[in-house]
DNA sequence: ATCCCACACTGGACAACGTCCAAGTCAAGC
DNA sequence: GCTTGACTTGGACGTTGTCCAGTGTGGGAT
């Protein structure tokens, strides 16, 4: 994801301060960041940033297929910049942490014409949940 | 689910005229409701029902695994009175309409034990995404 | 190098959704 | 019918997210 600046700027993206920090925010650790994390990173590299920009790179991130939101059961949206290889989530129930994973098989193809209720289904989502090591040991 | 209130009587629920009023609500035509429409709805039968009771009772009947909370992408939970009979969803993009959905094939059985990361999965969620009729015909 | 302006950013008000609490009310057991 | 503790109320508050008018600025044109 080091060449996501590179992409952004071969998509017109106009290259400011503030963008620049927010994709390296998310260019960090593979972590599920909440906006308001994500402000908060942004926020000790560029000290004036504005929430409000914050949520709008984040929505032009998602809109260009650069970053993914993941909505878990929790309050706040979560952004995964891991957008470029398919993958679902694991949540963890008691701390809430999030890992990504591969599962075998395809859930699309097991989803039969009879209950597809003539929609158009192009996309799908699996969220596992359960206990990490951690909070079943507690 | 007509025989809600008898079960919930029976795990020691204090039966009030809100509690009635919430699960007759949940008990119509099976859709996919948020918080404040099962309000708007219960106040149509007991005027002078507040939000913060419909709060509670939508959140006790989850606890109770009476009713299933939904994360859509939108902004509100929705609440989903078929908790009886595991099932996922299907979403259209276009206007948020909501279907239940059966997919044959078990998503559990295919996250291996390498991609588990040692969690104890308990549940799986399948939300499938697409366009209805409707708005793949607009 | 500089000018210019469309696009981006800011800060604060606002909106939607949900939670909390003190005080009053009521279901249900005696 | 009492009593009591669980339930409800209404409103304040918190969190997350959106909007907008005014200001600033990246980067192409000159």
């Amino acid at each position: 994801m080091s060449d996501l600046l590179e992409r952004l700027r071969g998509r017109g993206w106009r290259m400011t301060a503030q963008r620049r920090v927010v994709a390296e925010v998310l260019d960090g650790e593979h972590v599920h960041l909440t906006a308001d994390e994500v402000h908060a990173r942004a926020v000790a590299k560029l000290p004036e940033i504005s929430r409000a920009t914050v949520y709008n790179t984040l929505g032009e991130l998602v809109s260009l297929g650069e970053v993914l939101e993941v909505a878990t059961d929790k309050r706040a949206k979560r952004y995964d910049p891991n957008a470029h290889r398919p993958h679902h989530h694991l949540i963890c129930a008691g701390c809430g942490a999030i890992r990504d994973v591969h599962p075998s098989g395809n859930p699309l193809a097991d989803l039969p014409d009879s209950e597809r209720f003539g929609f158009t289904v192009s996309d799908v989502e699996v969220t596992y949940r359960g206990l990490c090591p951690n909070c079943a040991a507690a």
